[in-house]
DNA sequence: ATCAAAATTCAACGAGCGTTGAAAAGTAAA
DNA sequence: TTTACTTTTCAACGCTCGTTGAATTTTGAT
C-alpha cells in the first residue's frame, strides 16, 4: 500500500495505549516497560527504540491527548462566550464549558480516553515530577478559564477564586481516577463510571460554591 | 533506664516515621526499603524484621494514625450535636467537624502529620490495593457523617447526598496532597501549605454546594 | 531485483530490588 | 555471670528491572 496511514504505525500507538492504560491503573514506577510490550504484543526493546527513556514515553503518553483535550474545552468555551451577550457569561455556563468536553470523549471514544483522564488524575495528585507535565500540559488553558471566571465574578477577591478552582478541580481529579469508591461508600446508589451524573450534580454544586464563598 | 518507654521502641517507630514520609512523597512502588532504611538511620533487613513485606510495612503505617484520626472527628461531630437542639446540626457544622480536626492535627503536631495525610490523598486515588485500605480504615467513620448529612437535609435523594461528598472528599483530596499546583497557577496568592485558607473556603463553598444539589 | 533506511526482534549487560538465615549486639531477670 | 530473649546487623540469594548493540525483518523508492 503506497503511504497507507491506516496501518503503518500500528506498533508505535499500540505501545502508546498500553502504556497510557497501564500507567493510569498503576502509576508510573508500578509499572514495567517489560508489562507494557507484552499488552502491545511487541518486544519489549521496541518502546526504548520509539520513545527513549521510560520517562520520555511517560511524557509522550501524557501529551498525546492533551492539544486535543484543550482544543475542545476551548471551543466549549468560546461557545459560551457566543451565547451569551458579551461579559455575561455566567458561572454554570463556565463550568460545564470546563466539564462537559469531558464526557464528550468519554461518550464518543474508545477507553482509550478513559484510561487517559484517569491519567491525568494521577498525575495532578503526584505532588513532585506530576507538576511539570500538568503545567506545561494545561496551565494555559486553566489560566484562559479562571479569566472568563474572574469577569463573571468581579468582585470576587483573587485567592479566593483560585481556591474555588481549586476545589472544583479536586473533585473533578477524584472522579477521574474513578476508584470505585463512591460505589462502595453509596452500596450501589451511585457509580463511579456513571459520569453523565458526576457532571449533572457538579456544575450546580461548584458554581453554587463560587458564588457563596466569592461573593465579597 | 528501666522500663524506659521514651526510647526503647526508637528504630521501629523511626522506620514508620521515614516510610510515611517517603511513601506519601513518591507512592508504594516508589520508594525502596533500603530508601526507607537509610532515612531512618537503620538497616535494611530491619524493617522486615519487624513489619513482613513490604505491603505489610505500608499498611502499618496507614493504619497507624488512623484511629486517632476517626476519634478526633467523631468528637468534633459529637460537639457539633451536643451544641445544636437535636436533629437541627446544619451542614457547615458536619463539614466543619469533618475538617477542622484536619487542621488542628497539623497545627500541633510535627510533620509526621503532614506526610500521613498526604498518604491519605495518595491511598484516596489509587484504584485497585488502596480502596481496601481506604475502606477497611475509614468507611465507619465516613457513614457516621454521611447520616448526620441525611439528617440535616432530610428532603435529599440518596444518591445526590453520596455524589456531594464525593465532591467534598475531591477537593480535600487533592488539599492533603499539597501538590504545589495552586500555588504556581495563582501566582503566589495561594499557598498549598496554608491549611487555615484552605478550611476556610471549603467549609462555605461545600456547604452552599450541598443546600444548592440535595434541594430537590 | 536492488538497495538503503526504518522498524522490529534477539540476547544479554550491570544494577538494584525484596527477602532471608545466620551471626552479633543489646537487655534484663535469675 | 550466666542465661534466655529480643533486637539489630551482616552477607548474600535469586529475580526483575531498564537499557543497549547487534542481528534480522520489513518497507519503499529506484
Amino acid at each position: 500500500m503506497t503511504t497507507d496511514q491506516s496501518k503503518a504505525p500500528a506498533k508505535r500507538d499500540r505501545i502508546l495505549d498500553a502504556a497510557e492504560h497501564l500507567f493510569a491503573e498503576r502509576g508510573f514506577e508500578g509499572v514495567t516497560l517489560r508489562q507494557i510490550a507484552s499488552q502491545a504484543g511487541v518486544d519489549v526493546a521496541l518502546a526504548s527504540y520509539h520513545f527513549g527513556k521510560k520517562d520520555e514515553l511517560f511524557t509522550a503518553v501524557f501529551q498525546r491527548r492533551a492539544g486535543e483535550l484543550n482544543d475542545r474545552r476551548l471551543a466549549a468555551l468560546a461557545e459560551a462566550k457566543r451565547q451569551a451577550m458579551p461579559n455575561t457569561v455566567s458561572v454554570e455556563a463556565i463550568i460545564s464549558a470546563f466539564l462537559r468536553p469531558l464526557e464528550d470523549v468519554q461518550r464518543e471514544g474508545d477507553s482509550g480516553w478513559q484510561h487517559y483522564l484517569a491519567l491525568i488524575a494521577y498525575v495532578n495528585n503526584h505532588t513532585y515530577w506530576g507538576q511539570r507535565l500538568m503545567s506545561s500540559a494545561f496551565d494555559q488553558l486553566v489560566t484562559e478559564f479562571i479569566g472568563a471566571l474572574k469577569a463573571a465574578l468581579p468582585e470576587a477577591p483573587n485567592d479566593k477564586i483560585y481556591w474555588c478552582y481549586h476545589n472544583l478541580s479536586g473533585a473533578l481529579t477524584l472522579t477521574l481516577a474513578r476508584t470505585g469508591r463512591i460505589d462502595r461508600l453509596s452500596e450501589g446508589a451511585c457509580r463511579s463510571d456513571d459520569y453523565q451524573s458526576a457532571y449533572d450534580q457538579m456544575i450546580p454544586f461548584m458554581a453554587a460554591g463560587f458564588y457563596s464563598v466569592c461573593k465579597a
